[in-house]
DNA sequence: CTCCAGGCTTACG
DNA sequence: CGTAAGCATGGA
């Protein structure tokens, strides 16, 4: 038992917690999830946060990003009254600093996925190949220890076509021919690049590790359900490029219009769409 | 049974 | 260049 708290300003642990972009956070009492194979539990009382976990409290500013400055980020993306109106609703919802290995994993199984899928396939890596911490949670198992995995173990994951995908690219770290870490100091672009060269890694799912575990806020994800919220909200902006090149469009023009956070509008407007359909458990 | 889910790769014009 | 089928799995 190791409690502290973290007074916050614009933090909203629930909105952030449940808007889709971790998928190990479980919430019973507290919030339960793990970080850097330490478990970390979590609750909000007002503007309180109080953690129960041995790792050091900056550990959980910067996972949280309570550093960034909400005021600033709201005014920047602040364009219209639709995104204002999606800010006032979803106060406090942050983006998550992630680790890049295990954001990298579960978007190669986002592909052609269910965020349920996602989760359940998730949670099955963890416990087959991950170490026990304590009752039932399990550190996210090291790039070493899935490149040794027998693709057919792999089968209790349920992750299909996905699990060579993900064997494959832990080799390649595990033996230093990909550096993964190294993407942090590169820029938005160099990154996009290097990420894209991953097999099963397309634009989607770059911009999703770019701006989840390497914090290139100038990273704007178009998935399905962007591609439609845009469409609605913003579709007289949006050229009507064939299907491929439309979620490109869809980007630059999130990139232009919602400026240099844009990734914080995104995580804002997928929101909304999880609120309109019936995602949440 | 068919269609689709936080897409990507490959094959074919 | 561009477009379209194929991919594992599970739920509606």
């Amino acid at each position: 038992m190791n409690v502290y708290s973290i007074r916050t300003v614009d933090f909203d642990l629930n909105n952030t917690l449940s808007c889709g972009q971790v998928f190990r956070w479980q919430k019973n009492q507290w919030w339960t999830g793990v970080i850097k194979g330490t478990l970390v539990r979590a609750k909000q009382d007002g503007d309180e946060l109080s953690i129960d976990s041995s790792l050091e409290k900056i550990v959980i500013q910067d996972y949280f990003r309570l550093d960034d400055d909400m005021q600033q980020i709201y005014s920047s993306i602040n364009c219209d009254v639709k995104i204002a109106s999606l800010i006032k609703n979803y106060r406090g919802l942050r983006l998550i600093r992630q680790e890049p290995w295990e954001c990298l994993v579960s978007y190669i199984c986002s592909s052609n996925n269910t965020i349920r899928n996602i989760t359940n396939s998730i949670r099955r890596l963890c416990e087959c190949f991950g170490e026990r911490i304590e009752n039932g949670y399990y550190s996210f198992p090291s790039p070493e220890a899935l490149s040794m995995v027998k693709l057919c173990d792999m089968e209790p994951c349920r992750m299909g076509f996905r699990a060579s995908r993900v064997i494959e690219i832990a080799s390649r770290i595990a033996q230093r021919e990909f550096d993964l870490e190294g993407i942090e100091s590169l820029s938005f672009e160099e990154g996009r690049r290097k990420l894209l060269k991953i097999n099963g890694v397309g634009n989607k799912i770059a911009d999703c590790v770019l701006l989840f575990a390497f914090g290139k806020l100038e990273s704007f994800p178009v998935d399905t359900h962007i591609e439609q919220i845009m469409g609605r909200l913003y579709g007289e902006h949006i050229k009507c490029a064939s299907k491929n090149k439309k979620r490109d469009e869809i980007a630059k023009f999130a990139r232009r219009y919602f400026g240099t956070y844009c990734g914080y509008a995104q995580e804002y407007l997928y929101l909304e769409d999880l609120g309109r359909d019936k995602h949440k458990e």
